[in-house]
DNA sequence: ATCCAGTGTCATGGA
DNA sequence: AATCCATGACACTGG
């Protein structure tokens, strides 16, 4: 089943992408915004992080994606899939998604006039153009048969974008409505679970019927002439664009899209299209994407891919390009595809991750918002500001992020392309590379590095002076690097934090918990941290055996513990347990407002005076607050045993099993048997130390799980951190190497202009340096040779005029 | 009153 | 089949 949605799924995505690239626009945005979960999940495999987890109930992969709002994992798993995002950006040029969608839009304001055939930007004249196109009656069963399925999915959810420009088009967009029927049990499906996921997000299912009876309300009366106005403003809006004007006409666009996350859409519509442009991007376009493939490539790919990447190793990436698409040019299409459709994901998972993270109100708000939106009282007034804020939060950000300083730079220079074809979005991100590098390349561009490396290896080109055309591997590298730097700040400050705060958390934890499990902390790998943990429970356990005192890591039954007046091991764990969790927030999230989280519901208490059982306990390490956990289930204050026991432990004591319930939990299999056996025990009692047993061990497994997250989350970030390290230090080596190899150059330039000094033909004249060229030969040998004859034959060995030895 | 992190417990599935 | 373990989900608790 999952199979077939994806190949449905991408099949739509792939035509969407085909009409989109022939100038047809199809919004899928909003289609694949709300199906980003799945979608993701499909393509990108599970989300979570950490490979045990077995997802056994399909009610969590339906109902909300995986996890609940409410659920402590979400923001591990938020923190966890953005770590692991960092970890695969580490290859890619880090910039940031809202970058991407900011630029977009900037160039959607520009090329409005010019590029009327794009369809990404969704402009509202593009838009009416093409809705007119597609309304004309011929074409619209075309599109129809074509483009089908995304429309349609697209319709209902959105419709206000692509098909309300117009508004005598409404009859259009019914139509389209009613093309609804053409959906797909899939699309419906989808819908319906979005729905239910809104539901679960906190909005009631009167949204939507509100919305939908909105929407139906809607198709009856014939639409306004501002609904076009409305569309108009909504989406431009929703690109971010012109924030002011909008309002006034919301109401009627907010009827039928909101239901279907208008936020995420408008902001993945961008990230799809910029995908869009991305894919037209790998297309070899001019000499930009041909990059020599010389000497000094591999030593830039070893820069650029010390981090695992998922992208396939090529060398150079164009600056933007990178962190989407596959930059080789030649490279096989098909792969490429792949690779696009990959970074693609990996993108809009991001921004997803982005709009979720924010919070699930978003989506909560903009299933909220049909019902604010379609709200006769204010029909703008309560959604509106909501979700546009959210909304244009995210794109304004991006806005004033890269927006004026990139676009402003490029259009003159692209506008050609632009207008001709697909080849739009790929200039603009390279000529962005290219501005922020322009510093470095001005520094070097002046010395063509390439002039006198490259010839002597290569053995006949062109080059000391020339290569003006061929781009220069050492410029694009240092635009590369150039970037980095820019990531290299963030790196910074980002490393301030955590190489130091981690390894010293690190060592805490190992210092304080009196356990082994923390043994776990090896970054090595989460493997291993699995087997510290499995060994720290094993030992736990095992601790039985030497003593049943519970050397047992989990003081919640301190009050055996206590009464074995041994919990001392008991006191480590927790403690160390708790401060990790305490730490690890912290660390892992950077967020020092945390520190004050301190929950301490630590088992170990200081049981000892309580215990009327075991008073003997004398130094219980507990230190902190007492936790009473039966308040609400038991009667409130009996007494002070009742009252700091389990309740299990109290159950114990009410049924009169006579052993601690440590025992009960700890044994090996075997001793436990036998204890159970040595006393005679009525069947209630069986049944409570098998519960008690049974509750005790699942708690210590509930707590080495825990911890095993944390510990992956801390593993991860550290293999985050140790990888930007490393590549910090790679770009540091990178510029070094430019750097010296800049030197040599000079070196060799006046080395040559010595020679050529000295040199003198057969007749006594000298050799003008503007008429030869010297060669360098493998063995050492220096040729010199007319620099006609090098560019002639470049690939030849030129015959040698003269062989010099004066090296 | 609400949110949130920590914790215990249950259900489930794998070993 | 019994047991143990891992883990998601839920409820409770206290800050």
């Amino acid at each position: 089943m999952l199979y077939l949605k994806k190949y449905f799924t991408e099949g739509l995505i792939q035509f969407t992408i085909l009409l989109s690239l022939i100038g047809v626009r199809v919004d899928v945005d909003s289609y694949l915004s709300n199906q980003l979960p799945p979608l993701r999940e499909i393509i990108l495999g599970p989300s979570s992080a950490y490979t045990q987890t077995q997802f056994h109930n399909l009610r969590n992969t339906l109902d909300g994606y995986g996890i609940h709002p409410k659920s402590v994992d979400l923001d591990q798993f938020f923190t966890t899939r953005r770590l692991l995002n960092q970890v695969r950006q580490l290859d890619r040029l880090s910039v940031p998604s809202t970058e991407l969608n900011a630029w977009l839009v900037h160039r959607d304001q520009e090329t409005v006039v010019s590029a009327a055939s794009q369809s990404s930007p969704s402009i509202t004249l593009d838009n009416g153009a093409g809705l007119e196109d597609l309304s004309s009656p011929d074409a619209t069963p075309a599109m129809r048969g074509g483009g089908g399925a995304p429309e349609s999915t697209y319709n209902p959810n959105a419709a206000d974008s692509s098909l309300g420009a117009v508004a005598p088009e409404h009859s259009q967009e019914q139509g389209t409505r009613d093309g609804n029927d053409d959906l797909t049990k899939e699309d419906i499906d989808l819908i319906d679970i979005l729905w239910r996921q809104d539901i679960d997000l906190g909005a009631g299912r009167e949204v939507f019927n509100y919305s939908n009876r909105q929407k139906d309300s809607e198709e009856e009366k014939p639409r306004p002439e501002e609904s076009k106005e409305g569309r108009e403003a909504q989406e431009s809006w929703r690109n971010g664009v012109n924030l002011q004007e909008a309002p006034p006409v919301d109401g009627e666009t907010g009827e039928s899209i909101p239901e279907q996350l208008p936020p995420c859409g408008s902001q993945t519509s961008l990230s799809f299209q910029e995908c869009l442009r991305l894919l037209e991007a790998t297309f070899p376009f001019g000499e930009e994407s041909e990059f020599p493939t010389p000497v000094v490539a591999p030593e830039i790919g070893t820069a650029n891919e010390e981090a695992p990447s998922t992208s396939q190793g090529l060398p150079l990436a164009p600056p933007l390009a990178p962190p989407l698409a596959p930059p080789p040019p030649h490279a096989e299409p098909q792969l490429d595809l792949e690779q696009q459709w990959q970074d693609i994901m990996a993108i809009m998972e991001l921004q997803a991750m982005e709009v979720n993270s924010n919070s699930v109100d978003t989506s909560s708000s903009s299933s909220s918002s049909p019902e604010g939106a379609a709200s006769e009282s204010t029909p703008m007034g309560t959604f509106e500001p909501s979700t546009r804020s959210t909304l244009i939060n995210q794109d304004v950000s991006l806005h004033q992020a890269s927006l004026p300083s990139c676009s402003q730079d490029f259009p003159p220079l692209f506008t050609p392309q632009l207008d001709a074809t697909s080849s739009a979005p790929r200039p603009t991100m390279l000529r962005l590379s290219s501005s922020n590098s322009s510093n470095i390349n001005s520094s070097f561009g002046a010395t063509n590095l390439t002039g006198l490396f490259l010839p002597p290896l290569i053995n006949g080109t062109n080059n000391v002076t020339s290569t003006p055309v061929l781009p220069d591997p050492f410029s694009t590298l240092l635009e590369d690097s150039m970037l980095d730097e820019i990531s290299l700040l963030d790196l910074a400050m980002e490393e301030g934090f955590s190489q130091a705060q981690t390894s010293q958390l690190e060592d805490e934890l190992d210092s304080d918990s009196g356990l082994s499990l923390d043994s776990s902390h090896s970054p090595a790998s989460p493997s291993s941290s699995e087997t510290s943990c499995s060994s720290a429970a094993s030992s736990s356990s095992t601790s039985a055996t030497f003593s049943e005192e519970g050397a047992v890591g989990y003081s919640t039954d301190s009050e055996a513990a206590a009464v074995e007046t041994d919990e001392g091991a008991v006191g480590g764990y927790q403690p160390g347990y708790s401060k990790l969790c305490r730490m690890s927030y912290q660390e892992f999230q950077g967020l020092p407002q945390l520190d004050n989280i301190s929950h301490n519901h630590t088992y170990n208490l200081p049981l000892s005076s309580p215990f009327s059982d075991h008073p003997e306990l004398p130094f219980s390490t507990g230190k902190k607050t007492v936790r009473d956990k039966q308040s609400s289930k038991l009667q409130p204050p009996q007494d002070l045993l009742d009252k700091q026991s389990s309740r299990d432990e109290r159950r114990a004591r009410a049924m009169k099993i006579p052993f601690s319930n440590e025992k009960i939990i700890n044994l090996p299999v075997e001793e436990f048997n036998e204890l159970i056996a040595k006393h005679h025990l009525s069947e209630a009692q069986l049944a409570l130390i098998r519960d008690i047993r049974r509750r005790g061990k699942n708690k210590m497994a509930a707590q080495n799980c825990r911890k095993r997250k944390l510990d992956t989350i801390l593993n991860l970030e550290q293999g985050v951190h140790d990888l930007r390290r490393d590549k910090a230090r790679l770009q540091k080596e990178q510029m070094e190497c430019v750097s010296s190899i800049r030197q040599m150059k000079q070196k060799m330039q006046s080395l040559s202009q010595v020679v050529f000094a000295q040199l003198r033909d057969e007749e006594g004249r000298p050799y003008p340096p503007s008429e030869y060229s010297l060669q360098y030969g493998a063995d050492g040998s220096v040729l010199i040779m007319p620099r006609s004859m090098a560019t002639a034959q470049p690939s030849r060995k030129p015959e040698k005029k003269q062989k010099d030895k004066k090296k």
